[in-house]
DNA sequence: AAGCGCGACAACCGCACATAG
DNA sequence: CCTATGTGCGGTTGTCGCGCT
């Protein structure tokens, strides 16, 4: 239980900001039960925090969204969902209470739009894009057995052809998440990770794969990489 | 001019996870 | 293991400013 009675909230004034910075250029980040104390500063630490992270810390890009990094939030969010440090991430110079925002005050409600348009015109729709087949020759390369139960080697994501690299393009865009976690969870190396020591455990089916605290790691390694071989494909 | 509603954004709060002892 | 503490994240709330009636 924390003693935060008596502690200055809201608004920070230009003293309290001033007396942060100075804190942190001369300490380092991190630490930051110490910064109060260190800052002279009326505040609890994870007051101080989050003005550094969302305000105060350099290259923070505070100006307008522009066009490339909405759509680019939009891809992420589809894949991700409220995943926020994660998009943030992918934009630099914005905080993850930044995107956030946006995206609440700005693209929710577009999206739930442009949703209830898509369910509107299901019926008319055969099929937009078939379910690649590329899929099943996905590879996960697993650079070693685990040498625990809790501890695993980072999987990697390969693609081998230019249709499998199309295809992960176009799942930034068309919101093919599902088909992710079929194609994890039947892929043979991941089997052979920790994964399926989760899956033993967590007893997971493929109906519920994305509802699970792990696959949320292997999803976040999914993205990383597939973003990485979207960024090495562009660059080519 | 006053009141109201709403959008934008900063800040707060509670929870979960990591780590040290 | 268990507990205490530190840290990070995301949902929610508070506040301010602007436009409309």
């Amino acid at each position: 239980m924390e003693a935060n009675v008596g502690l200055r909230k809201g608004e920070w004034t230009e003293e309290e900001d001033a007396s942060l910075r100075n804190c942190i250029e001369k300490y380092g980040e991190g630490k930051w039960h110490q910064v109060p104390l260190r800052a002279g500063l009326n505040r609890c630490k994870k007051n101080c925090r989050l003005r550094w992270l969302n305000y105060l810390r350099p290259n923070i890009n505070r100006g307008p969204f522009q066009e490339d990094e909405v759509d680019l939030i939009f891809r992420l969010h589809k894949l991700l969902g409220n995943r926020w440090s994660l998009i943030a991430g992918r934009l630099p110079g914005r905080t993850p209470n930044d995107v956030k925002n946006y995206w609440n005050t700005h693209l929710k409600k577009t999206r739930l739009a442009s949703h209830e348009k898509q369910k509107s015109n299901m019926a008319k729709v055969e099929v937009i894009k078939p379910r690649p087949k590329i899929l099943k020759n996905f590879s996960w390369i697993v650079a070693g057995e685990p040498t625990t139960s809790t501890e695993w080697r980072q999987p990697q994501l390969v693609a081998s052809s230019e249709n499998e690299i199309n295809w992960w393009e176009n799942l930034l865009v068309d919101n093919q998440l599902a088909i992710v976690g079929e194609g994890a969870t039947s892929g043979t190396n991941i089997r052979n990770g920790v994964v399926e020591e989760h899956q033993t455990r967590e007893a997971v089916s493929n109906e519920n794969w994305l509802g699970n605290d792990w696959s949320i790691d292997v999803l976040d390694y999914m993205t990383l990489n597939c973003l990485e071989l979207l960024d090495g494909n562009m660059m080519n």
